[in-house]
DNA sequence: GTTGACGTTGACGTCAACGTAAACTTGGGG
DNA sequence: CCCCAAGTTTACGTTGACGTCAACGTCAAC
């Protein structure tokens, strides 16, 4: 209940096997053994979440691992939770731009697609009217 | 003054132009040409724009083709102006997703910042009390 | 007239992130 | 007991997105 298969994470995630044993060739996934199979924690299959998210975000697999590092630091002493925490301000605002940035590409879908509906909205008075093939040019940007 | 080089595009975008010209070999810029050197035009420079904040999301340079065909289309019949129509939809609901699932990641980074920040608190507190090595522990997640 | 800065075209290299194939082991069901 | 599905390792292949290098054109400036 605590602990999933390799296939197990595969079908949750929508991800092959060899996917989540490369994660662990490169460090960014350690599950534990049982006999040579390998048994994932629910902190693997949260790991492998945060991992994947992150891809859809366009992160490479190593700013990935930064990330993962920040929530699972032990708690050292206390420069390296003032580091940390740094790092997770600095965290903040880069998602913070993305946000903004993001925002800024729904409002220009949103303008395209009024355009577009204004534009059916001219075929249709511009079949109504049955003339030729007048040219609707609506050119801004 | 709505036309730019090469360079001046590296420079304002911060990209090579090995980039620029990879760009260009699978067809998502066309540039004109004066003599053989390359002149971008502000809708170029735009395509670029969007090509670079598509990659910033975690777009293939595939995915970027299709969105910029959409801010194309030259306004074609009906039924394509539908189909632009139903796919800037899907963007939207696609964009939408991605930015419910960035305010979760800011919402996480948020809690680990907290949590970072009493666990400093905590630090500090056992620094006036002179206790040895007490581990604070606070493993939730 | 040569020196830069900028441009061009191939062509090959590289790096991340897996895919794929082969050959082997292992635990439980018929 | 044997099979087989699911697991494993090893190793080479592929794809996308450029980097890098050579070899050369062009033009204004000094």
């Amino acid at each position: 209940m605590g602990s999933f298969s390799i296939r197990e994470l595969t079908r949750e995630f929508g991800v092959t096997s060899r996917t989540i044993r490369h994660y662990e060739d490169i460090g960014l996934l350690t599950p534990e053994r049982r006999g040579q199979t390998r048994v994932y924690s629910a902190a693997d299959r949260t790991r492998l979440k945060l991992i994947l998210r992150g891809k859809r975000f366009g992160l490479s697999l190593e700013e990935s691992r930064q990330i993962i590092q920040m929530y699972d630091p032990a708690a050292g002493n206390r420069a390296q939770l003032e580091r940390l925490l740094a790092r997770l301000r600095e965290q903040r605002e880069s998602l913070l731009a993305r946000r903004r940035e993001l925002d800024a590409m729904l409002e220009e879908l949103e303008a395209a697609e009024t355009a577009c509906q204004t534009a059916l909205a001219g075929q249709a008075r511009a079949a109504r009217s049955v003339a030729g093939t007048r040219n609707t040019r609506r050119n801004n940007r």
